[in-house]
DNA sequence: CGTCTTTGTCCAATATACCGTACAGATGAT
DNA sequence: ATCATCTGTACGGTATATTGGACAAAGACG
């Protein structure tokens, strides 16, 4: 139903969180939408969004596009993600790691990051198999839906994860409950072994397989995966896990290396 | 001195505007900042900064990065400027044409557009030059210091620019004055004539040239550039002036149009 | 040891941001 | 014409965000 609710009810919003709501939802609708609408549709006072979204048109943050009043994501923010880019400096090396994989494996190699307590795809390179399985880039998926949640959350404690993972996310796309409980066993064995397969949970036909890339202080700062027919998975895993791990390997310390001195 | 002052004195400054300027100061400084230091560098209230930099944290706008309780831009605003860019679909093609463009005509190729009222580079191809000119990516400057500032503000009238670019901003970096009243003719010289080239007045070494990437309102949304030593420009003049339109020709239209529906 | 600077947190005062509501033009259906 | 919906704007009350200043821990320096 409602994409968003608060902590507690009645309470009045602070102007920044519902400015970055704001924009969050426009990224997720991937479309220009009208003041109105936005207000209509994450739950807003219709006078607050009109205020907000006036700040931030004078701000270069949103912009006027497609008519009719509506306005999207604007240009200030693409030159504040190009610095977050430039700063650590993953992007280059990760395309062409994920065009080895995907040349290598003739799968779909994809570059996950955590995107606040969402699972997002950041990179993804399409394998060369005649049909194509991919999650959208940039669409906000739950951690436990993915094999590379298990490792993003690996470096928490097992109250922080379930403290930091919705609750309603443990419910699957197809409606069954997965047991936190399990969930948290399968994060403790990636952990321990440093990567994760199985076969997705969101579909019937794919299998999937992540490895972490670290960062300086051992976490998991980005998974690389290979989302794969079920046979051909499972026909090459050995393979498959080695190659992934080399491409980790390889892009190891980049995410957190800055650029310049 | 200040980098920052607001319209007036003695007055509260909004969250959402102080926020921004935080964003943008860092950008600028393209470093991890203390909150202190940002405080004290913009010159606002360290209680608000450090209230803010708490907010900016956990809406994962800023991150913790370089120890110390530095700070710095945060994965959320990349993944909200590859919104942005996935939408405004111009990079890939951008990135293709400056390729070709340096190739042809081996001098350094630059895509620009306006960050607010300031000119910045959003793309560059180096040239096979021995020496090489370039400004660095993402940095702010001063409309009148560049050809591209020319054609980037010819839809407005002349009033108009005036009141768009701070006054500051005609003194050019060697401390001469550029006199408004010749900028003026410049850009009206430019919109006429669809391109702008001179020798650079921010060094004497170089000849720039610039043709805007229109959107589909007829404004130029971007420009294309060329940087080069002063006697091959003049060498080349026509050459290199015919190799831009073309490029911004292939250009013209993907400013503007979203990618999908 | 004292003194100064840098760092972060805490708190109360008040300027004001957020929000509910009213208003009005545009559009479209009946 | 009448009613309903969608759109954007305007305004006042009150909850609260912003802010200056106090406080303290942790160096730096002599």
């Amino acid at each position: 139903m409602d994409a968003v609710l608060d902590e507690a009810a009645g309470k009045r919003a602070r102007g920044l969180d519902r400015a970055f709501e704001i924009l969050d939802f426009l990224r997720q609708k991937r479309q220009a939408l009208k003041p109105n609408e936005i207000a209509a549709q994450i739950g807003a006072p219709r006078s607050s969004v009109y205020e907000l979204v006036n700040l931030l048109l004078r701000n270069g943050i949103l912009e006027f596009t497609g008519g009719e009043g509506r306005v999207y994501l604007g240009r200030k923010l693409y030159f504040l993600g190009a610095a977050y880019e430039n700063h650590f400096d993953f992007t280059r090396e990760c395309e062409t790691v994920l065009e080895r994989l995907a040349d290598e494996t003739r799968e779909t190699a994809q570059f996950c990051m955590l995107d606040g307590n969402k699972y997002t795809v950041v990179r993804m390179r399409e394998g060369a198999r005649p049909f194509r399985i991919s999650t959208d880039i940039g669409q906000s998926v739950p951690i436990p839906w993915t094999a590379s949640g298990r490792l993003l959350v690996a470096h928490r404690t097992d109250e922080d994860i379930l403290n930091f993972i919705p609750p309603q996310d443990f419910r699957l796309p197809g409606g069954e409950w997965l047991d936190p409980q399990h969930f948290l066993a399968e994060v403790r064995q990636a952990e321990r072994e440093g990567f994760f397969t199985f076969n997705s949970i969101v579909d019937s036909f794919t299998h999937c397989f992540a490895v972490p890339v670290m960062d300086e202080e051992g976490h998991a700062a980005a998974t690389l995966c290979l989302v794969t027919p079920r046979d051909d998975g499972l026909a090459n895993r050995d393979r498959y896990l080695a190659r992934l791990k080399e491409a980790a390997a390889s892009l190891n310390h980049a995410p957190t290396r800055p650029k310049r001195g």
